[in-house]
RNA sequence: GGGCGAAUGGCUCAGCGGGAGAGCACUUGCUUUACACGCAAGGGGUCGCAGGUUCAAAUCCUGCUUCGCCCA
C-alpha cells in the first residue's frame, strides 16, 4: 500500500466497477422501497458546488438505505431549462452572426438539440465523478417522449376541468427575452429613481359618462401569439375613446389642474383615467370631471376607486390599464379603455405619438424634458423603489398586457396545504413549512405560457375555418393530447398550433411521477411513488417543491415525497454567495482533481448543519483530505499486522476482553447509535463530526496505541487482530455513505469481504460495557495525560523515558500498568498507596490521584513554579465556585441530590489537589 | 411594512437549564517505524446589549441593536 492516499485511480476504478456490476439499480429481492428523484440540473449546464452539495446529500441517503436493505432507487435526469438554454444557444449562434429570428423556429430548435447532444452528457459525467449512485438506466430528460406525454396529459385534463384558462391580463414581460414570466420569475431590486409630479389640466365644461367606452374588435395586434386570434383582443384604439356626443356639460371647476405622481412617466402616454380615493375629501368635487392628458391631448375622466392610496404622492394617480397590474384591474372595474404604448421589445409604439420608435427609457428622458418645457411637470423628487428584473437576464421587466395561459391555483393549493399540515409531507427543517404556507395561502394564478421556442409546445390548436356553429362556439380552440389532423368540430384541416411553449417548471412539477412512467401505470410507479425524500435548496420551494406537491396530489392522489430536506446555500469564506461575476467560484471537479472526491463530500457533509448556509473554503477541504489520509494509514497499519492472522482464511470471532478492547468496542457501538440517530434527523454535520472525532481521537489516538501493545502479547494477539478487523470494518461501513471510494478500497483489502461495501449490511451496536469500564479507562487516560503534561512542560523529549510514582491503591492501574508505561513513555513506575514523595519530583493530581515524575537531572525550578502557580489559581477559582454553591441554602434545598453530590465530589478533589500543590511549594520554595 | 434566521475564542460552527467545546489557524517540543496529510502539550472567549424567570441561564421569556434572507 502507498504511504499516502492517492484518490485518483481508485475513484475511477471503483466507479466503473460499481456501474458495471449493476449496484445502482434497485434490488427487487428487497421489499422495503426507498426512492429519491434528483432535482434535474439544466441539460446544458455544468456541475457547480451547489449541485455537489445537493447530490452528495442525496447519495448519502441513498447509500445509507441501500446498506440498510431497502430496495433503493435514485432516478437521475436533466431539465430542458427553456429560457436559460434558449438564451445560451441564442448567444452562441449570434457569435456566428446568426440571429435566432433569421434561422426560424424549426432550425433554431434543431440547433438546441445539437447543443444538447454535445453538452448534455457533461453534467451526468460530472455527477459520476462525484460518486453519485443513481440508476443510470433510468436516466430521464424533461423533453423525452414519455415526459412530454405526461405534460400534454396534465394540460388537457386541467383544461377540461377548467383549471387552465386563457385570457388577457397584465403579466411580467421581459423585453429582452421577449416572453411572459410568472410572478416568481422576477427579482425585485431596490433602485434609486425619481417620483415625477405631473399636472393634468382639468377640462372646465365637460365630462364623459361611463358609457362612452366603445369596444373596437378590430383593434391593434398586441402580442406575438395574438396574431392567430387577435379578434379576441380587448385592446382599444385611440380613435374609439372619445365620442363627443356622449359628453355632457358640467359645472365649472375652480381648480385648473390635478397633480398625479408616477415613477414611470412614459406610461402617461397610455393613460385613460385619473383615479382618486372616494374617501379623499380633497378631490371630492373633481370626481366625474375630465382632464386633458398632456402631449396626447386626450380627454380622460377622473374616477373614484378604493385602490388609490391616500398617502402616496398627491393621492391622485394616473391610470394606465395596459401597463400596470393595479391599473388594469381598476380599468376593468370602470370599463376604461386600454391603450398600449410600449411594444414587446420595450420600444414605444405608434400610440405614443412622436415618441414612437424610442426605447422606453430614452422616451422617459425626452418626455420628462418636454413636460418640463411645456409646464406640465410640477416637481421631481428623489425616490427609491423596488423594481422587478428578469431572473434570467436581469433586464427590467415591464408590466405588459397580453393574452396568456394560466393555471388556476387555489383549488390545487388547498389539498397541498392540508398535506403538509397533516404531516403527510414534512419539511426538514420544519421552519420552512411556514414559508410554504405563507405562499400557498396567498397563491396567485400561474402564468404558464412562454413566448420562446425551446420547450413543450402548448397542446392547443386553432381552427382557421370555423365552418360550423359548434366550432364557432368553441372559438375554434382545440385542446388535445394527440396532435389533431382535422378540426374535431368542423372537420377543417387548417389548424394552427399555439405558438407558445409551457413554463419549464410546468414539466418539472410532474417530475416525481413522470419519471416513473406516468401516465402509464408502471411497476416503478406502483413501487416507488410516493418517493421518500426530496433534497433541495430553499430558493426553489415556490418554483418547484410546492408545485410538485400540488400536481402529485392532483394526478397521483398522493404527495410526491414524504419528506423535503431543505439545505442551505453555499457561500464562500467571506459569507458571500458564489457567483461567476464575483470570481469566488469553487469548481467541484477541480476540487475533486486536487483533493479527491471523498474529501469534497466529507467537507460538504460536515458543513451541512440544519438550517444553515454552507460556508466553504479550500482550506477546509484540504483539512479533510488529511482525514482521508489518516483513515488510509489506519487501514495500512491494521493490514500490516494481519500477516499471521487466521482471519485470512476463515471468519472467526472473539469477545473483547481487556479494558482497551472492551472500551473501544463499547465506544464503537455508541458511535453506531449516534450516527444512526443523526442521519435519521438529517444532521449530516453531527454524524460526520462524530465519525471524525471517534476515528481520529478515540480509535487512532488511544485504541491503536493500546492495540500495538496487545499485538505484541502472545495471548492477546489473535483477539486484537480480530477486533482490529472487525472495528475497521464497522468504521468503513459507517463512513461509506459519506466517502464511498476510500471506504470501498480499504474494505476490499480486509479479509473475508466479498461483493461491494455498498451492499454490506449497515452496522448494528454489538457491545456495551458497564460504566465502571468507562471510569477505569478515564482514570488511566488521566494519569497518562498528567505525565505527558509534565513532560511537555519541562520540555523532556520523548526518547527520555521517565520514572514515575503513582500514589494509589487502584487495582486497575496495576492491572493495566503497561498501558501507562507505553503511552506515557516510562522506564519505571511504582504504584503504591503508601508511597512517600521523594525530593526532586514534579507533581500532578489526576482524578484525585497524586502522580510524581522523578527528575533525576536538573529541574527548571522557575518553570515548575510557574506551572504550579497557574494550576493553583485555577484550582482555587473552581473551589470558590463550588463552595459558594454548597453554602447556598436554596441550592441545598432545591437542587436535585445528584447535583449536590457532584458538587461535593468536586470540592473534595479540588481540596486534595490544592493541598498537594501547596506541599510541593513548601518543598521547592 | 410583514415574516424567518443568525449573533459563542482569529475563522467556521456545535452545545440550547447544572463546571464554556470542536475543527481550522496559532505557540512550543518531537524522524516515538500506520500516518509530518503526523504525534504530544499549550495559549486564546465577561457566549451581541438590557431586563425577567430560576437554587442555577450561553441555554427559557421580553425588549433592543447589528447582520443575512424571503415576501409585499
Amino acid at each position: 500500500m502507498e504511504k499516502a492516499y492517492e484518490p485518483k485511480d481508485i475513484e475511477r476504478k471503483w466507479y466503473v466497477s460499481w456501474e458495471n456490476e449493476g449496484y445502482f439499480a434497485p434490488d427487487n429481492k428487497k421489499d422495503k422501497p426507498y426512492s429519491i428523484v434528483i432535482p434535474p440540473p439544466n441539460v446544458t449546464g455544468s456541475l457547480h458546488i451547489g449541485h455537489a452539495l445537493n447530490n452528495t446529500i442525496q447519495d448519502i441517503l441513498i447509500r445509507w438505505h441501500r446498506m440498510q436493505g431497502y430496495s433503493v432507487l435514485w432516478v437521475p435526469g436533466t431539465d430542458h431549462a427553456g429560457i436559460a438554454t434558449q438564451n445560451v444557444v441564442e448567444k452562441a449562434i449570434l457569435k456566428e452572426g446568426i440571429a435566432r429570428e433569421s434561422l426560424g423556429r424549426d432550425a433554431f430548435v434543431e440547433r438546441i438539440l445539437q447543443w444538447k447532444e454535445e453538452y448534455g452528457g457533461r453534467i451526468i459525467e460530472q455527477l459520476k465523478r462525484l460518486g453519485c449512485s443513481c440508476d443510470w438506466s433510468r436516466l430521464r430528460f424533461t423533453m423525452d417522449e414519455g415526459l412530454s406525454r405526461a405534460v400534454r396529459e396534465v394540460f388537457v385534463r386541467l383544461y377540461k376541468e377548467g383549471l387552465i384558462y386563457q385570457g388577457d391580463y397584465i403579466i411580467n414581460w421581459c423585453p429582452r427575452c421577449k416572453t411572459a414570466l410568472s410572478d416568481i420569475e422576477v427579482d425585485y431590486k431596490e433602485e434609486k429613481g425619481y417620483l415625477y409630479y405631473l399636472k393634468y389640466p382639468i377640462k372646465k365644461s365637460t365630462v364623459h359618462s361611463p358609457q362612452s367606452i366603445v369596444h373596437s374588435p378590430q383593434s391593434i395586434v398586441h402580442s406575438p401569439q395574438s396574431t392567430v386570434h387577435g379578434q379576441q383582443s380587448i385592446v382599444h384604439s385611440q380613435q374609439s375613446i372619445v365620442k363627443e356626443s356622449d359628453s355632457i356639460d358640467y359645472r365649472l371647476s375652480t381648480i385648473d389642474y390635478i397633480v398625479v405622481a408616477t415613477t414611470r412617466p412614459e406610461t402617461m402616454l397610455g393613460d385613460t383615467a385619473v383615479a382618486v380615493n372616494p374617501k379623499d375629501t380633497r378631490y371630492k368635487e373633481l370626481i366625474g370631471k375630465t382632464v386633458l392628458l398632456p402631449i396626447q391631448n386626450r380627454e380622460i375622466p377622473i374616477i373614484a376607486d378604493g385602490f388609490v392610496n391616500l398617502e402616496f404622492g398627491t393621492g391622485a394617480v394616473k391610470v394606465t390599464p395596459a401597463h400596470d397590474g393595479a391599473d388594469f384591474e381598476c380599468g376593468r372595474r370602470h370599463n376604461l379603455p386600454i391603450i398600449k404604448v410600449i411594444n414587446e421589445s420595450g420600444i414605444m409604439n405608434e400610440e405614443s405619438g412622436h415618441y414612437a420608435g424610442l426605447d422606453r427609457f430614452a422616451c422617459r428622458k425626452k418626455l420628462v424634458e418636454e413636460l418640463k418645457d411645456t409646464g406640465f411637470m410640477e416637481k421631481i423628487e428623489d425616490y427609491t423603489y423596488q423594481i422587478s428584473h428578469c431572473y434570467r437576464c436581469h433586464t427590467v421587466t415591464e408590466p405588459f398586457l397580453s393574452k396568456q395561459w394560466f393555471v388556476s391555483m387555489e383549488p390545487l393549493a388547498e389539498p397541498a396545504i392540508e398535506a403538509v399540515r397533516s404531516g403527510r409531507c414534512q419539511f426538514v427543517p420544519k421552519s420552512w413549512e411556514k414559508t410554504y404556507f405563507e405562499w400557498m395561502e396567498n397563491i396567485k394564478d400561474w402564468c404558464i405560457s412562454r413566448q420562446i421556442w425551446w420547450g413543450h409546445r402548448i397542446p392547443v390548436w386553432y381552427c382557421q375555418k370555423m365552418q360550423d356553429a359548434r366550432c364557432k362556439m368553441q372559438n375554434g380552440v382545440i385542446v388535445s393530447i394527440e396532435t389533431p389532423n382535422t378540426c374535431p368540430y368542423c372537420g377543417s384541416s387548417e389548424l394552427i398550433q399555439d405558438e407558445d411553449v409551457l413554463d419549464t417548471w410546468f414539466s418539472s412539477a410532474l417530475w416525481p411521477f413522470s419519471t416513473l412512467g406516468w401516465p402509464e401505470e408502471t411497476a416503478d410507479l406502483a413501487r416507488f411513488y410516493p418517493t421518500s425524500v426530496l433534497s433541495t435548496g430553499f430558493d426553489i420551494i415556490f418554483f418547484w417543491v410546492a408545485r410538485m406537491i400540488m400536481m402529485g396530489l392532483k394526478f397521483m392522489g398522493d404527495v410526491p415525497f414524504k419528506k423535503v430536506y431543505i439545505h442551505g446555500l453555499i457561500r464562500d469564506a467571506e459569507g458571500a454567495k458564489m457567483s461567476k461575476s464575483s470570481g469566488n467560484i469553487i469548481d467541484p471537479i477541480d476540487v475533486i482533481e486536487r483533493y479527491g472526491c471523498d474529501s469534497l463530500r466529507f467537507t460538504l457533509a460536515i458543513l451541512s448543519g440544519l438550517g444553515r448556509d454552507v460556508i466553504i473554503s479550500e482550506e477546509r477541504i484540504e483539512g479533510y483530505r488529511h482525514f482521508m489520509n489518516k483513515l488510509w494509514n489506519l487501514g495500512r497499519f491494521i493490514l500490516m499486522n494481519l500477516e499471521d492472522s487466521d482471519s485470512k482464511h476463515q471468519p472467526f470471532e472473539y469477545e473483547p476482553k481487556t479494558l482497551g478492547q472492551r472500551w473501544i468496542a463499547a465506544e464503537l457501538s455508541k458511535l453506531v447509535e449516534e450516527v444512526n440517530h443523526y442521519l435519521e434527523e438529517f444532521s449530516f454535520n453531527l454524524a460526520t463530526d462524530r465519525l471524525y472525532e471517534f476515528t481520529w481521537h478515540k480509535y487512532c489516538d488511544w485504541y491503536l496505541e493500546i492495540a500495538k501493545l496487545e499485538l505484541a502479547d502472545q495471548e492477546e494477539r489473535r483477539r486484537t487482530q480480530y477486533l482490529l478487523v472487525k472495528s475497521l470494518d464497522i468504521i468503513l461501513r459507517l463512513l461509506h455513505p459519506f466517502i464511498p471510494f476510500i471506504t470501498e478500497e480499504l474494505w476490499q483489502k480486509l479479509p473475508n469481504n466479498y461483493g461491494s461495501i455498498q451492499t454490506a449490511d449497515w452496522p448494528q451496536p454489538f457491545f456495551s460495557c458497564d460504566s465502571e469500564d468507562y471510569k477505569e479507562m478515564e482514570l488511566i487516560q488521566s494519569v497518562i495525560t498528567a505525565i505527558r503534561g509534565i513532560r511537555s512542560n519541562l520540555k523532556i523529549p520523548p526518547k527520555n523515558k521517565l520514572e514515575v510514582i503513582v500514589k494509589s491503591d487502584s487495582a486497575i492501574l496495576k492491572k493495566y500498568v503497561e498501558y501507562i508505561i507505553a503511552l506515557a513513555g516510562l522506564s519505571q513506575i511504582i504504584i503504591d498507596p503508601e508511597a512517600i514523595r521523594p525530593s526532586q519530583v514534579a507533581v500532578s493530581v489526576a482524578s484525585g490521584i497524586e502522580v510524581y515524575v522523578l527528575l533525576s537531572g536538573v529541574i527548571d525550578i522557575e518553570e515548575e513554579k510557574r506551572r504550579l502557580s497557574k494550576r493553583l489559581s485555577e484550582v482555587e477559582e473552581s473551589l470558590e465556585k463550588a463552595r459558594k454553591k454548597l453554602q447556598n441554602p436554596d441550592f441545598i434545598q432545591k437542587a436535585p441530590d445528584k447535583e449536590i453530590e457532584k458538587e461535593k465530589n468536586k470540592e473534595e478533589k479540588l481540596l486534595l489537589e490544592k493541598k498537594k500543590i501547596l506541599e510541593a511549594f513548601d518543598m521547592y520554595f
